[in-house]
DNA sequence: TGACAATTCAAACAACTGTTTTATACAGTT
DNA sequence: AACTGTATAAAACAGTTGTTTGAATTGTCA
């Protein structure tokens, strides 16, 4: 065991880096090692193979997701479902746009839209904890189990509209953003300002919803 | 000129469906012509190359975009902004979802994730009047100009939950979901549902980030 | 039928991919 | 000093990619 981290490590940073940016396929062993200043070979010694290393650059991703979730989970612990709402967008996208955590959103996107075999992974140990905390809020909101359809929707609704601000080529970012005529700083007033949107739009939007099933008849919460 | 159109339709065939299915870099020209029962040569020869391929398979999915703008539009016309932001919303998801058209529609998504020389070309015969009408609607609704910074974000939330909708892995459709306990099978009934939603969701949305901008003093539609 | 151009085909090409090989340098241990 | 296991390096390998070639085939018109 000698200088042996060095290596591996630039080779580790130079990855995500690159397939956060272009993604798993595009990039290749080469161009990583360029970056990293390493020999062509370091991937497959240290990694094994080109997926050991994606999968290993994924890992740290996952403990960031996790993170966020939990961070989020905490800041709204013991006040009211609609604060702990607010709370999660707005902790959410701070994380997703704050430039260097950046990166690793964008690569879940790559890996979200795109789906290598280590997508279960991502699902079982960053979506699913996200998604479920996200339905017990807008259960307690709306007055609803949180298998519920009207749930599970406008669990649906809110995630897609702050994904929909990562830094990829989509709406509201990068180049078609631009061609629009959207612009888009992510400093943190810019982002306080989407999320207030976001906020804004789904908390009315959720309550809303909740009313139009319950006078449409749906069952409501048991108890 | 002979049976020459045969085996270049039978390849324009093949490549709309596995473009659309897996983007324009994965897809390669000899499973096209393996698809299509044609020679290797064939793309080179008719299309030039394989983006040019792919650049005529775009030229039809964007007749289709701009078809479905056009029903949206004219559907609406002459009613309140608010119904014709239902409309809006029950027309795009159908032709979004109803299998046959979806396959175009996934291709557009392909694009705007993995952006190919093509993009300018989608924005601006495709995307860019579907904004432009949906801002406008918006506008008439919370009763600002259609380029204020609300009407632009209400817009990006409204386009954001349709799209995810898209038959891809990404939520609610597709490996993802199935994995969340989501489901959903494109029928018209389920369309109709989502549609309500989605309808339910943005219209309360909207009308909320109109007032909370009100409140907070910014300046209202001009006359 | 007999040119003639358009189309199809099998084969090969050059570039690029991830990976493996082989050799070399270096650490710590005996 | 000799041995051992680790890390790096240059080179080559095998497979796939989009594309081109040149001959064979087809259909059309004189």
């Amino acid at each position: 065991m000698t200088g042996e981290a060095e290596t591996r490590d630039r080779v580790l940073a130079a990855a995500e880096q690159l397939f956060a940016e272009h993604g798993f396929r595009k990039v290749t062993v080469r161009e990583i090692c360029r970056v990293a200043g390493a020999n062509v070979a370091s991937v497959n010694y240290h990694f094994r193979d080109k997926f050991g290393l994606y999968r290993e650059v994924l890992h740290s991703a996952i403990v960031v997701m996790r993170a966020t979730t939990e961070a989020a989970r905490k800041a709204g612990q013991g006040r009211p479902a609609e604060e702990q709402l607010r709370q999660f967008i707005s902790i959410y996208l701070h994380r997703l746009l704050t430039p260097g955590h950046e990166s690793i959103q964008r690569l879940i996107h790559w890996e979200l839209h795109d789906p290598s075999p280590a997508l279960d992974e991502i699902v079982d140990q960053a979506i699913r904890p996200r998604i479920e905390y996200l339905a017990d809020v807008v259960a307690r909101m709306i007055e609803r189990d949180p298998g519920d359809e009207a749930v599970l929707r406008t669990v649906a609704s809110i995630q897609s509209q702050s994904n929909s601000y990562l830094p990829s080529p989509l709406l509201p970012h990068g180049q078609i953003a631009r061609r629009l005529g959207f612009q888009f700083e992510p400093t943190p007033a810019n982002i306080d300002a989407v999320a207030r949107h976001i906020t804004t739009f789904s908390i009315a939007g959720a309550y809303a919803v909740g009313r139009a099933g319950r006078t449409r008849g749906r069952r409501r919460r048991k108890g």
